[in-house]
DNA sequence: TTTAAAAAAGTGTTCGAGCACGCATTAAAA
DNA sequence: TTTTAATGCGTGCTCGAACACTTTTTTAAA
């Protein structure tokens, strides 16, 4: 019962026709009699042909340019991890000519983003991989890239109706709903749950947004809303000051305040806050393995982190590229991550995959 | 800055002689006089050259019949997910000529095992991918397998000192340290806590010992062995009749039971009798995604579970296999895979990945 | 009917590595 | 010295698909 490969030469061979003739037929390139191609058609379909992507990725020896929109990593580390994925998957996917251009901007300035979004327009990449998370600056981009024909993923800010290939990152509303479920299987008392934005611009990011929501949303569902009280707040600080003001503030208003969900990856600026304080019986949960949150996760400060798995994100983004515009595949509208939830005793696993 | 690819040919020309040279340094095939070699060894170095994986795997067309010794997943769908990660992987590679044949046991019968053991050997396949769960009887056919040359790569149950080419599956210990820090974390009051071996055979699964050990040190090292006793217990009951007796008995002899940790994939078992029971405080966590499972996580009797991840297991199995037969590359002799935990929020991600 | 143009079908080279084969040179055996 | 073997090295075919190029056939125009 060994499977046969099948060959263009044996599909010819069949149709009584030559190699050429059902190569035309494969890549629609015309000028074939409609019965041949009929017949050709129908023998593909009955010997289940596949045709053999070494063979192929060798002869074709195209170049594949893509471009990489992503905000620079020095300035905030949770980038890293995305270079990372891009270059594991450069290196895997250098054998079919794909080569990554990176234009990095600085997370901080709209200007910046702009100015290397039409960078990336100029050099007329295949394909394109961003992070979108400058909302409204990236919408007239997108309009330009799908005119001339550039595919582009989205990852980690989903963004709606803009038609992108794929969109790669976390469900944020069950991302929410998760960290509520966790959270309050460690609450044994009525208490009061703060969702914390720390220091991002509320306005331009939805996907935090949504995270509240299903936050919220899973203790209206279990109808805990009478145990425990939901308060959010924005805590916006600079970088010398820390959210000490706000905190303290907030626990004034709210002395039973058990536990502490924060939207992004700066959950360690309140896990230095609790440490200070000594406050340890508020429950905390944030996001993302970046070196400072893995000390207090460490240190028992932070009790779980969800991993948004950046580096895979990174990853798939340029494999999804590369499925569409080298092996042809179908590609899903929207990848989802999966809810990786991160504790001191399986940390490890998370931080160098595969 | 375009790196150019370095082919033989361009070595040859830069060594002034042909490539059926170079090919045979690259080889080692011999017949080379030791000052050429000297001389291609250094431009290749020079030039960093990597062999073209594609252009190699067109030409060699050579098929690797792998061999995969597995239980029967009718008997226990805990076994289906590592055959459909076998597939999968037979899949990506079949383009690199790999075939699997799989050699299905009954994993309640050791004769099954050793029949189709002694089958494998017949059949001299290029690798072998082996769930060890009878470790006795699966001793000497190690011994066999090493002497016909035949590379296996254990999955699922970790077996010291058999020499394979890589362990893959979860590290036991870390795994039970995790679930006993998942469980402390929703126990509020002073309690006991039952480690649950149910319907296994202990002397010969020596995973479950060490997951918890895990679990044990966990309360020792957080120095919580005053407020938590742990026990542990092995629950063995006919198919028809159910955990309820033991249980029932452990209840009456811990009035105080508030957490059980199953320690293999039967956790629905003991979630059956909680929720015929009402008993609707004891946390209970367990493992794998296997149907049943699910639906008691859903329920929310189940709180967590953590993944195996056996079609992942599966996966990199063949995976490690066909790196090393095929690919030549450095096998890692343990790839532990991430400890997953899954609550109903997040458990779609983890049922069809990727 | 002839001729040109268009359409259809076929041929042959290429990609990079593997490997069989064969030739040439040198060393060893007769 | 001749024969045989061993060693060193180069040539050329192969894998399957892509595509440029050529040849054959059909159709339309003269």
């Amino acid at each position: 019962m060994k499977k046969k490969i099948v060959r263009i030469k044996d599909i010819a061979e069949r149709a009584q026709t030559s190699k050429g003739t059902v190569d035309r037929v494969l890549h629609n390139r015309g000028r074939v009699a409609d019965d041949v191609r009929e017949r050709i058609l129908a023998i593909i379909k009955e010997l289940n042909y596949e045709p053999n992507l070494i063979a192929q990725s060798l002869k074709s020896q195209r170049a594949f340019n893509l471009a990489a929109l992503i905000p620079d990593p020095n300035l905030d580390s949770y980038w890293e991890a995305p270079h990372n994925g891009l270059e594991k998957a450069e290196k895997e996917l250098r054998q079919y000519g794909v080569r990554i251009t990176k234009f990095i901007f600085n997370s901080h300035s709209d200007t910046s983003f702009i100015a290397k979004a039409k960078e990336v327009g100029r050099e007329h990449p295949d394909g394109l991989l961003i992070a979108p998370i400058f909302y409204k600056e990236a919408l007239p981009f997108f309009k330009e890239w799908a005119e001339m024909g550039i595919p582009y993923v989205l990852f980690n800010t989903q963004i709606e109706h803009v038609n992108p290939l794929c969109y790669i990152g976390q469900d944020s509303y069950r991302s929410g709903s998760l960290a509520a479920k966790i959270l309050r299987f460690g609450l044994h008392s009525p208490g009061t749950v703060l969702v914390a934005h720390v220091n991002e611009d509320i306005s331009n990011s939805a996907h935090l947004i949504t995270k509240e929501e299903g936050f919220r949303d899973f203790f209206k569902s279990e109808q805990l809303e009478d145990t425990f009280k939901v308060i959010s707040n924005e805590i916006n600080f600079p970088d010398e000051e820390g959210p000490d003001k706000q905190l303290d503030e907030l626990r004034k208003q709210y002395p039973d305040l058990s536990a502490i969900y924060v939207t992004n990856s700066k959950a360690f600026e309140v896990a230095a806050y609790l440490e200070k304080n000594a406050l340890k019986d508020i429950k905390l949960i944030g996001y993302d393995l970046i070196g400072r949150n893995q000390q207090y996760l460490n240190k028992g400060i932070i009790d779980f982190l969800i991993n948004q798995n950046p580096l895979g994100q990174g990853y798939w983004g340029i494999h999804q590229l590369a499925n569409h515009l080298i092996f042809k595949k179908e590609i899903p509208a929207i990848k989802f991550l999966p809810l990786d939830i991160i504790t001191k005793e399986n940390l490890d696993y998370y931080l160098d995959p595969q």
